[in-house]
DNA sequence: GTCTATAACTCGATAGAC
DNA sequence: GTCTATCGAGTTATAGAC
């Protein structure tokens, strides 16, 4: 808890941690409150509810999680430059909040669509900016035929996969955070060599 | 609700289809029991708690969701040959299940270590074999000189990956479950031919 | 074994003093 | 704005009849 912070600041603080910790279901209002260093009165007194705080940071979250790396997806740069940019940007971004990932992943699978729909399709990612670059560069001629999804799916998986199996990694090959994080490290140019080799002519 | 099938077979089977759609936190012991067709005290009779209930199920899911293709990981086969077969047989399993992987990885990213060493450690995954496999083909010069860890890690993450990025990629391109389905079938095969792409020599 | 009724408890939310 | 005290809804768990 830090003094030097405003209560409100405290609150979203504590309750980032909290909910990506926990999840909306597992978080508890009396956990934001120790966190913070405050009771759980005033928690209501900033935002009216558990849900509307849980929205509060959700929205936060999941914007951090998607478009930041979106300027580089619509960059005007050679295709195979910005799978590197990308894969650097986005690993050094997660590295950063290990817990997004499998949060946002968990709960979008949980929430009703509706209140998803609000919240993600408002903000237009740049993914269409991407294929349609691999398509260009595919009827160019420049690279093999492939299916743009296919390039992008598999760019994130890679980049994304290992955060979201951490947990289970750790436990079964008993390596530590600072072990992994130095494998995905190396990943950052590993992946985009992969990915390029495998359309490259 | 079957009633061909005994009580705690109904039981386990509605509790699994909970649990596996709200995770443990979201479930409710009334859920189930309506699931079930039977009313909450049972559920009481025959597991003592929603917590040896959970238990029981997220033994019997992970349990499922790793080992199963790990014959494939320890068999008696070409390297080559052996990752063709598991993302053939594990994306023909996860298709049969989808919510699992999800699942799986939220939960232990949720509940404290000790048990999930209980139930995990116990099993010992063949991993152990198919990093081996790969060092051993390295060293013999078949194939480029890779970390083993790599390898297995861009498998899984290609072939799991997907199913947990769906919600949001349905959510974000407006496609059908059949459409995803499709594309998964393809990538049955897309996903081999790259990673032995980019280690053959 | 299965049910109804209810106890025991957790937790989000509010009232009201300061 | 912040606190203490408490309410009331919702949930797990149990008692006891059949």
């Amino acid at each position: 808890m830090n003094k030097d912070e405003s209560t409100e600041a405290r609150i979203l603080g504590a309750a980032r941690k909290v909910f990506l910790k926990r999840g909306m279901d597992g978080a508890r209002m009396q956990d934001i409150a120790d966190e913070a260093g405050i009771n759980k009165a005033l928690l209501h007194y900033y935002f009216r509810s558990k849900e509307k705080l849980f929205e509060t940071i959700f929205l936060e979250v999941a914007a951090g999680f998607l478009p930041k790396v979106g300027k580089i997806l619509e960059a005007q740069v050679p295709l195979f430059e910005k799978i590197e940019m990308f894969c650097e940007e986005y690993i050094n971004q997660i590295l950063q909040t290990p817990y997004v990932p499998i949060f946002v992943m968990n709960e979008i699978n949980r929430q009703p669509k509706a209140f998803l729909q609000k919240i993600l399709l408002q903000r237009n990612l740049p993914i269409a900016a991407f294929l349609k670059q691999v398509e260009d560069e595919v009827k160019a001629g420049i690279i093999k035929p492939v299916n743009p999804v296919d390039i992008f799916l598999n760019t994130l998986s890679l980049c994304l996969f290992p955060f979201i199996a951490r947990p289970m990694l750790q436990l079964v090959t008993g390596m530590d955070t600072a072990s992994f994080n130095a494998l995905m490290e190396k990943r950052k140019t590993e992946i985009p060599r992969l990915i390029i080799n495998s359309i490259k002519k």
